[in-house]
DNA sequence: GCGTTATTGCAAATGAATTTGCATTGTCCA
DNA sequence: TGGACAATGCAAATTCATTTGCAATAACGC
């Protein structure tokens, strides 16, 4: 990561505008907006350099697979809209994994997905 | 399915003595056990119509991917332990989820996975 | 502006999970 | 018990996400 390039800036605009965690054909659509000839490898390669770079995270879901979002957002969790299939941060935790770990076992971290339909699917 | 055969009677007898939630891997491994030839594109033609019948159910979780377990359970969630791999079932839930759910969002189901050391694990 | 070389676009290659074709085997009903 | 055909084992085929080779393009230090 050398040189700046319109594709990479245009990924992470990407990130910035739509702010919630984005798969690949998510990121892909909404770059060539701005990029048009935008490729899918390039899309691949940068989320790679964001990732060793640190800028963003990778992270799997049960029903997308692979997604990316900003790195460095304190702990939250997930929400999935049934309707239009998009993920959605929820900040705070109202969990306390400690209280469902049957003895035995111990407990080190927790994710949360939540499903259901988003402010835009509401009408 | 018209047929009894010791390589389905195989695969449901390890889902029901392991009684958690197995990857194809498992199930093949387990269930070789009994059957010894038992094949891969036999267990995954067997999951198949096993979800079918409504015997079994195909959950994605977010780290091992597809996994298996008995249809019927009441609401639960998983556990898995970051020394073995394997996914336990964790009965009960302490989560509410109308808590989290900010202004918009209508909540209609959640999962919850949580991470660290199972009992077999902690010595 | 020029040259070096990082980056891109494209298409082909790869890898992993799942499926399928087909000959063989095994179940079960007449 | 015999025959029909469901089910199996094996290997090859398919699918889907991701990576890679390579020639063309473009960023940026000189």
């Amino acid at each position: 990561m050398k040189r700046k390039t319109n594709q990479r800036n245009a990924i992470q605009e990407v990130f910035r505008k739509l702010d919630r965690p984005l798969s690949i054909d998510e990121i892909l659509k909404a770059g060539r907006e701005t990029v048009g000839t935008l490729n899918q490898a390039t899309v691949y390669r940068n989320l790679k350099l964001l990732v060793q770079k640190g800028w963003l995270i990778k992270i799997r879901t049960p029903e997308p697979g692979a997604v990316y979002e900003k790195a460095g957002k304190e702990h939250h969790h997930h929400f999935q809209c049934r309707s239009c299939d998009r993920l959605f941060e929820i900040s705070g935790c109202a969990f306390n994994e400690h209280i469902s770990t049957p003895p035995g076992f111990v407990t080190e971290g927790h994710e949360v997905y939540l499903y259901g339909t988003c402010p835009a699917c509401n009408e």
